[in-house]
DNA sequence: ACATTAAGTGATT
DNA sequence: AATCACTTAATGT
């Protein structure tokens, strides 16, 4: 039912606890989990697969804010869902992935209840904190380079391939930058030899991940 | 063969 | 770094 991993984190009558409330859910890749405005009814945690979390701007404008993987959860959903707030947040299936699915009725118990429970939602809260503030150092600071490896990188470590099947146009779209830039940027690392190019697809040389 | 979509590029702001 | 305008290349029907 829950990864084994579970039982290392959760005391058995928390594991039985989810056993018996949690549902599980399977969604295919680019299904959207949650959409802007949504209210969250209950907090998925990522068994496989992995997860893009994003954010919408006014004219209509998405970018990438983070990753989910396997084992973690939504910061976001903690905050929004204890108070039945709706969500600031798009959540977009990146692979097919299996969730599993923690009703917002008994969160606020099981924190009070269990503690290992407690510092699972903590834990996952600061480590998202962290990574956004990282994210928010990266648009303020970086260039958009530095930008594009980074998305690179971790596009390679969510497929686990030095081969990304990617559009430079979804590419821009999650960089909220345009094609043509991109474009160039990719053209520049490809003279580079640092990746090759060709039709909705990228090549992550050696070269790329040196240093 | 033709239409559509992805990618490359020069020029301009 | 963004936008425009245009070209070339790959892919689908």
């Amino acid at each position: 039912m829950y990864p084994e991993q579970f039982k290392l984190l959760f005391e058995p009558e928390l594991l039985k606890e989810i056993e018996d409330i949690a549902r599980i859910q399977e969604v295919r890749a680019n299904d959207i989990i949650l959409n802007i405005g949504q209210t969250v009814k209950s907090m998925p945690i990522i068994i496989s697969g992995s997860l893009r979390v994003t954010r919408i701007s006014e004219e209509g404008k998405e970018i990438l804010l983070y990753y989910v993987y396997a084992n973690e959860s939504c910061a976001m959903t903690f905050t929004c869902c204890m108070e039945q707030q709706a969500s600031e947040i798009r959540a977009i299936a990146e692979e097919d992935s299996i969730l599993l699915n923690i009703p917002v009725s008994v969160m606020d118990k099981w924190i009070v209840k269990y503690p290992t429970w407690k510092n699972f939602v903590m834990s996952t809260m600061r480590f998202r904190f962290n990574e956004l503030l990282r994210t928010i150092d990266q648009i303020a600071f970086q260039k958009l380079d530095e930008r594009l490896i980074h998305y690179l990188k971790e596009k390679s470590k969510v497929s686990g391939s030095t081969v990304l099947n990617v559009s430079h146009e979804q590419v821009a779209l999650d960089l909220a930058t345009s094609r043509v830039v991109i474009s160039r940027l990719l053209k520049k690392m490809e003279n580079d030899e640092q990746i090759l190019l060709y039709r909705t697809q990228i090549k992550l040389l050696n070269k790329f991940f040196e240093f």
